[in-house]
DNA sequence: AAATTATACAACCGCGCTGCT
DNA sequence: AAGCAGCGCGGTTGTATAATT
């Protein structure tokens, strides 16, 4: 941290007399908050500007998103949050944005530092105190699914098929899985305190009741399927059935059902998701293949994870409540 | 009690991308 | 096509605070 500099003489830019550095002082942030408030988000500079603030707008960029926004989740990361995070990060590796995309409340600045002073060090400890061909599951200070996650990784590691994550396919995947979980989620959520209970909605304002960990190895892992008025989210717990392993690259997706209640025309091509890979930022881009090198653009050899949703359907719905966990 | 070290995290920096002219 | 401005991202730095010596 910076100590809030009023002479301004910790700038080193032709700016040096007028932009501040460093800390915000409380009444820079009541400056920036009612801006805010007020006005909305326009271009960075003009904000700076108009709600009379000595920084540049890149700075109060970085002080709303990191600090101010309302929609902040504030204290400690759950453990299912962490979960979640050690999760992502073994599939996007340090795209943080991405990360805390699928974490509400959480900004990629937090999550950066949390992952670089905590999980980063807690995970290497784990595997120094443990054979890689064994992971050391009587570490008291990870919990069971953490657990499952690091020997499950590793386990795969060991045949060379790290996880498959195909972020274009897992958005087509995750609107049919929308489509079950999203009628459900009053009734996986009895008896748990979660009011208003309701699913996600991505960058792009698209409904998601799955968030997070959204992906061929959603099942493998669970993940956060639903969020809370009071900010609280509902995890599901991994789908024992689901695998990646039924391999199918010949179905046809039918876009014009796949938005619709009916799971039964649920089917896609490799090539219809080629072909909409633009327009699938969000979710939607092709983000790794590791294990499978760049078969990708070879196209013959790619192999798809499909679930059965049929199985999913079941899977889902024999849970009882007790199989979901509040995070708060 | 003082000094030192470790930790957490706010903030900055540089780079790349995008859109506009 | 080139130049510019704005924005967002990931890496890094710096410091308040806590823990340890």
């Amino acid at each position: 941290m910076r100590k809030p500099d009023a002479s301004g003489k910790n700038s080193s830019n032709s700016n040096a007399n007028k932009l501040r550095k460093g800390l915000w002082s409380p009444e820079e942030d009541d400056k920036l908050m009612n801006y805010m408030l007020n006005n909305g988000q326009g271009c960075w500079s003009d904000v700076a500007r108009n709600a009379g603030l000595q920084r540049c707008g890149k700075s109060c960029r970085l002080r709303w998103i990191n600090y101010l926004r309302p929609d902040l989740k504030r204290g400690a990361f759950s453990p299912q949050e962490e979960e979640l995070i050690i999760h992502l990060h073994s599939i996007l590796g340090n795209r943080w944005s991405q990360i805390a995309a699928r974490l509400p409340g959480r900004t990629d600045n937090e999550i950066k530092n949390f992952w670089n002073s905590t999980i980063k060090k807690r995970l290497k400890n784990s595997s120094s105190s443990s054979s890689r061909h064994s992971p050391n599951t009587s570490d008291s200070s990870l919990s069971s699914d953490v657990k499952d996650v690091m020997g499950g990784l590793i386990s795969l590691q060991e045949q060379g098929l790290m996880p498959l994550y195909m972020d274009s396919l897992s958005s087509v995947q995750a609107l049919a899985l929308n489509q079950i979980i999203d009628p459900l989620l009053p009734s996986l959520s009895q008896g748990l305190d979660l009011p208003g209970l309701s699913g996600y909605c991505d960058a792009n304002s698209n409904y998601c009741a799955v968030q997070g960990g959204v992906s061929s190895e959603f099942g493998r892992f669970g993940g956060v399927v639903g969020c809370g008025s009071n900010g609280d989210q509902l995890y599901v717990p991994p789908l024992e059935s689901i695998s990646i392993e039924n391999v199918k690259t010949e179905n046809t997706y039918d876009s014009e059902h796949n938005s619709s209640n009916d799971l039964s025309n649920f089917n896609y091509t490799t090539d219809d998701v080629v072909d909409n890979i633009g327009n699938f930022n969000d979710y939607g881009r092709i983000e790794s293949m590791a294990g499978l090198g760049n078969l990708w653009n070879g196209g013959e050899e790619m192999k798809v994870g499909e679930w059965d949703l049929e199985e999913l359907m079941k899977d889902v719905s024999s849970f009882s409540s007790s199989d979901f966990q509040v995070i708060r």
